[in-house]
Order: structure tokens, then sequence, then C-alpha cells
DNA sequence: CTTTGTGCAAAGCCTTTGCACTCGC
DNA sequence: GCGAGTGCAAAGGCTTTGCACAAAG
């Protein structure tokens, strides 16, 4: 994702508004590594501005998703989750304590692949799930 | 997925019992390459058995979850998807029309990973998104 | 006969949406 | 001002759950 003010720029450039609301979301999404859920923003958002909606929230990262400029994690039990992180990157998920980290995968393109035939592939994420060190740590 | 013949013994083992509804579900899920979700399920069995209720056909797929007999799909948007191939494979989905099949991958254990020290990972799976045949054709 | 399963309906979680008001542009 | 954004609260999917009755073992 982009710095704040390029996405005030951009924001408008689409016709779209620049309000403290968004800015505030701007600045909690960037840089932000812990992949955080809708429902996580929305709540580290009303500490810093106590009244903002829901709604707000929801609709400034669809906004931003529908840009390009943040992605979506899938990861199975519960909610969608934001990675600000835009460079071509994969995930591993703690099953233990359900964090997410990125992953930097090479050779995607040498991997032998059965079952593509007709069809016509322009994403590939993979995801590992797993234990992360505190957790495996912590199980002792 | 095992055969409902063997499903029925091993519910028995685990003190489960076996019941019409869920002989349907083992047939209904056996062999099915569909990758249906709850509801799609529910609708189908709905059709074999009316008046089954939706609360039987999650508890019996979640009990199957458990036993490692079926998978979860997940595909970001919509429902948990289930599938009852227990080889190590993969997915693909469509991004037009929904439909996920099952991708064979070989050579995953030789990718250069970064970003995985001091994380143990038990799972690896890759989603494919692209188009589909069939609507790439209709998109002409 | 005891324990689990079933159906129904209600509640739960996450996300989206209708409405009237506010505010960026 | 005009149109988009906001807050609130209600509704929307999908999944889970409390209850009383039925049925499996």
């Amino acid at each position: 994702m982009r710095e704040p003010a390029d996405l005030t720029a951009e924001f408008r450039a689409l016709g779209l508004k620049v309000t403290p609301q968004r800015q505030l979301l701007f600045r909690l999404l960037h840089g932000n590594s812990g992949h955080p859920s809708a429902e996580a923003l929305f709540a580290l958002a009303s500490e810093h501005m106590p009244g903002i909606s829901v709604r707000t929230v929801y609709q400034t990262l669809n906004d931003l998703v529908a840009m390009g400029e943040l992605q979506t994690v899938n990861v199975g039990s519960g909610s969608t989750r934001f990675d600000p992180n835009n460079d071509h990157h994969h995930h591993a998920q703690c099953a233990t304590c359900g964090d997410i980290r990125d992953v930097y995968v090479d050779g995607v393109h040498d991997l032998g692949i059965d079952g593509l035939d007709d069809f016509n592939a322009h994403r590939t994420h993979i995801l590992f799930t797993g234990t992360c060190a505190p957790c495996a740590t912590a199980l002792v």
C-alpha cells in the first residue's frame, strides 16, 4: 500500500472524498504487517476516533481493495484479513495463535502442475499452516 | 473419504450413531468432486430426504472433518466448501463461475522459501485463481 | 434404557445496506 | 450546493446452538 499522502491524491482523483476517518485508516494500515481483520481495525480506529462507524471502516477497506492498494487474505475460520503489502508474496498462519506472517517463495513457476489444463491461472497463492516459534515453545 | 460402509464402522467405533440421514450424506459426499458447500449439500440431501435439518448436515460434516475424512476448502467469499478427496492436492478456482477443481502439484518441497524460519509448517496449500475454459469461451 | 441424533427455531458472527444528516470538494 | 461519506441500526448470509422428542446401540 502506498503512503497516506499518495492515497489521499488517488482518492481525490477517483472522485472519492478524503475524510479524517479515512486518513486515520490510511495511517493505521500503512506498514501494518499484522494482517488485521476489519473488526480489529474498527477497534483500533475507535481508540483514536471514538464514534467512528463500522460502515466507514468497511467501505474504506473495500475501496482500497478495489483500487488494488490492499489485499485480502483468506484463512479459513473467522473474518477476512487485510494486507497492505503489495509485493508478490504468500502467507503462513499459526494454527495455535492465528497469527499470519508474510512468506516469500521462489520457484513457483517451476512447479510441476497437473490439473490446470484449460485453466488460465492469473494468481497463485500459497498458504502454509503450522506452528510458530512462540507457540511451539509455549507447548512445552 | 472412505466408503460409506467404512464410515459407518468408524462412526460406531467412536460411539457416534449411524442414522439414515448420515448414511445419505456419506453417499452424497463419496466421490463427489464438486466441492459443495454445506448449503448445497443440505439442498441436495433435502431432495432425497425432505425434512432433513440443516443441523444434521452441519453436525455430520463437522464430525467427518474432525475424523479427517473430509477437508474444508477456503476460497475467500461465501461459504466453506467440502472436499472428500484426501490425496495431497491443491485447488484452482474460477473467478467467474466460482467452480473449484483439484490440482496436483509436484516440486513443492523444492521451493525457495524466505520467511519460514522459526515456523514449523505442516501443511502447504496452493490456491490458483483464474478463468476456466468454459468461462473464457463465454467471455467472447 | 441411556446416549446421541434430529428438527425447529432462535441466536451468533461477520459483513452489507437503507436512511437521514454531515461535510468534503 | 451537489454528491459522496458518516453514523446508526437493521438486515443479510452462513454457521452454531438450546430445547424437547425420536431413535440408535
